[in-house]
DNA sequence: CGGGAAGTTGATATAACTCAAGGTAGGTGG
DNA sequence: CCACCTACCTTGAGTTATATCAACTTCCCG
């Protein structure tokens, strides 16, 4: 893990998440650790002992199989947390998806974060199930409506930037990018969306998405 | 939840799994609720405040489409925990596959359990994102062998016992009942596994599973 | 022993994958 | 600042794994 660590840059002015709770927050301020685009910010069997919030930029999580098939378990966005495991050692990898900075909080042996934690488990364990449905039961433009309905209701916008590639998004939703592009356009055709350029997407029928994507 | 209860029901002989941690069996020993099979534990949309842990008897976590698809997220075998969710509502359904006993630890508001339920809540994350690999990147003969080996893994023996229907199986590997049925069949042409009956299977070669699995 | 649910097997349909070619856009260097 | 270059994305044609539909079989359980 090679991260250059500054606690100089400055913070994204438009951070669109919350903070975390005042809790984390409290004492020493944590650094923030700048990860370049595609850069790993941990490995799956490296040793795990810290949870990390995203300041800006975006993270994917993945594991891959023996052959390269690879399936990203989430994405996380600026203000998002993710990085705690069961165990000692890492089951997943972690890298920025573009130009990320993160805060690293280390979990010292003595201190007991576990009533912090344990929510933040919780939620991760949710969004997990639920995207299992989708990967089981939806076909390709139930899995892509679900993808988008879920980008929506996290940035709280209409017009939805997406950091990561058709790529990541087809090893999200189980889907090969040609698929993933063919949804694109046939979304685009409905009039369901719009595509302002490869990254941002205008969501301009979310009732329809929405329906799609359960 | 319609549970008929009884703190008289005599524990199975043969749990095969370990019991809870110390400090979850400390205090007066919580009575057992037993559910027929096919009942309801909890339902999606109930309240929920309480944890679960699995004496006897299998069962099934699973989520609903509106139009009746059904993926199972987790299955719950004797000596397992469940049921501990974010938020005050359920986001699943929890059902009695057969004949279970369920011992179940209310979270009364004053105790903090965080330090318990936080490996519960991890392990649990790490289980469901390796099932979305299964679910994301894996053939039909690769999800079966990846379901066998975990349940061998959970049983300990040579020998797996599997309370679910085949139906169950499908729900949770995202394949028709149909496909399930071919896959076990082509695995028995093989000599990879040996059906003893319908709900019992004998893994013959169970490093061919593993490599399959992964 | 009979009946019904659960499972298996077969034939066909189809959604998504694969392979291949062309297009677009963003970044770099002249 | 423009033109090129390369990544990324889109579109098309053909293939394939799994779903669907249907008939048959087996296994329990009463």
């Amino acid at each position: 893990m090679q991260a250059y660590t500054s606690s100089r840059i400055s913070l994204s002015p438009h951070l669109a998440q919350p903070a975390l709770p005042a809790t984390l927050g409290s004492g020493p301020v944590q650094p923030i650790s700048f990860f370049p685009a595609g850069s790993e910010i941990y490995a799956q069997g490296e040793k795990a002992g810290a949870f990390y919030q995203v300041e800006f930029g975006a993270v994917r999580i993945y594991r891959l199989l023996a052959d390269g098939r690879r399936q990203i378990s989430a994405f996380h966005l600026a203000g998002e947390t993710f990085g705690f495991e069961a165990g000692a050692t890492h089951h997943f990898f972690a890298e920025a998806i573009n130009a990320t900075g993160v805060r690293v909080f280390r979990l010292n042996a003595g201190a007991d974060m576990s009533h912090q934690l344990l929510p933040l488990a919780l939620k991760g364990l949710t969004r997990a199930q639920e995207h299992l449905l989708v990967l089981g039961r939806q076909n390709a433009i139930e899995r892509v409506a679900a993808f988008l309905v879920d980008m929506v209701e996290r940035q709280g916008l209409r017009q939805v930037e997406l950091p990561m590639s058709r790529m990541d998004i087809g090893d999200y939703l189980g889907l090969t990018i040609e698929t993933v592009s063919r949804v694109f356009t046939r979304l685009k055709d409905k009039g369901v969306i719009r595509l302002l350029n490869l990254r941002s997407v205008e969501i301009l029928k979310q009732d329809v998405l929405q329906t799609m994507g359960e």
